[in-house]
DNA sequence: TCTCAAATTAGATCTATTCTAAGCTTGTAA
DNA sequence: TTACAAGCTTAGAATAGATCTAATTTGAGA
């Protein structure tokens, strides 16, 4: 885990309370937060952080490149700080998010578009279903 | 093309002009229209579908499997009724949304994940990068 | 310490979507 | 025909996530 003052600073951005508390909350998590959890997250035992700062540093951090946006649900979007290359898994039942590894699907084969598609700049495979803990508890129907 | 009435019968929907009009749309286009797009569509020459139906039709046809959400972009809905498993490019400059075959990455091998995800309803390959027109254009950068 | 650009803030505003409650259509049965 | 019910449509209000605004605060360099 890289210090999180080390990264702004990289990208030329102040160190400020707020914006250390952010990323360094999305590095910890294996979830992915919306910018209203994170306001709830942040504030939970010191309220420090507004909401209009946590959108503020969200956007500034994802024209960084150091938090990446992602938007596979209606209505929100969620916050990363794994900017690697890597797919997702979303629960249908419970809306668990997990991360899943570049190397899974290291066999995804990308000639058969290149003619239509020459400049890819990310590819990401989405995978849906039941996860393990809804299926057991039998909430998946 | 299956007539829009046939399906929305098998699935038990009264056939309506607006339900009808909606559907026959999203058939007929190559494009994936928000709901406020397909209410300036479907009202351009005659207008006789309020937004509110727009919003529950689109409801009901993705409840009973006619149509798709497609959510992958900040802030909007997309609708698409091509039901069968495919996969998507986005244009980062033009924000264009492609269908592409479900051929195209045939080769893709679920056995790395099929472990910690055993129940898998849908997978798919959202490609993001520069379209050939914004490429020619040099919009892309 | 002083200065000033940058960051933070509360609250207003915007926008996509959903809700509400009323009115309209259609089909069925008397 | 008429009456009724179920389902559909509707305008406009309400909601929720995100953005904007204008004022205040902060902190890094002179």
């Amino acid at each position: 885990m890289v210090d999180p003052a080390l990264l702004l600073e990289q990208k030329g951005l102040k160190v400020t309370p707020q914006r250390y508390a952010i990323l360094r909350f999305l590095q910890q998590t294996e979830d992915h937060p919306t910018a209203d959890q994170l306001v709830e997250q942040l504030n939970r035992n010191l309220p420090m952080t507004s909401r209009a700062t946590v959108y503020n540093t969200l956007s500034t951090l994802r024209d960084v490149g150091l938090v990446r946006e992602v938007t596979h649900e209606a209505g929100v979007l969620r916050y990363d700080a794994n900017i690697e290359p890597h797919h997702h898994f979303i629960c249908r039942v419970c809306g668990r998010f997990d991360d899943i590894d570049w190397q899974s699907f290291q066999s995804l084969d990308l000639s058969p578009i290149a003619a239509r598609y020459p400049h890819i700049e990310n590819i990401e495979v989405i995978v849906r279903g039941v996860c393990r803990q809804c299926q057991a508890t039998g909430n998946g129907q």
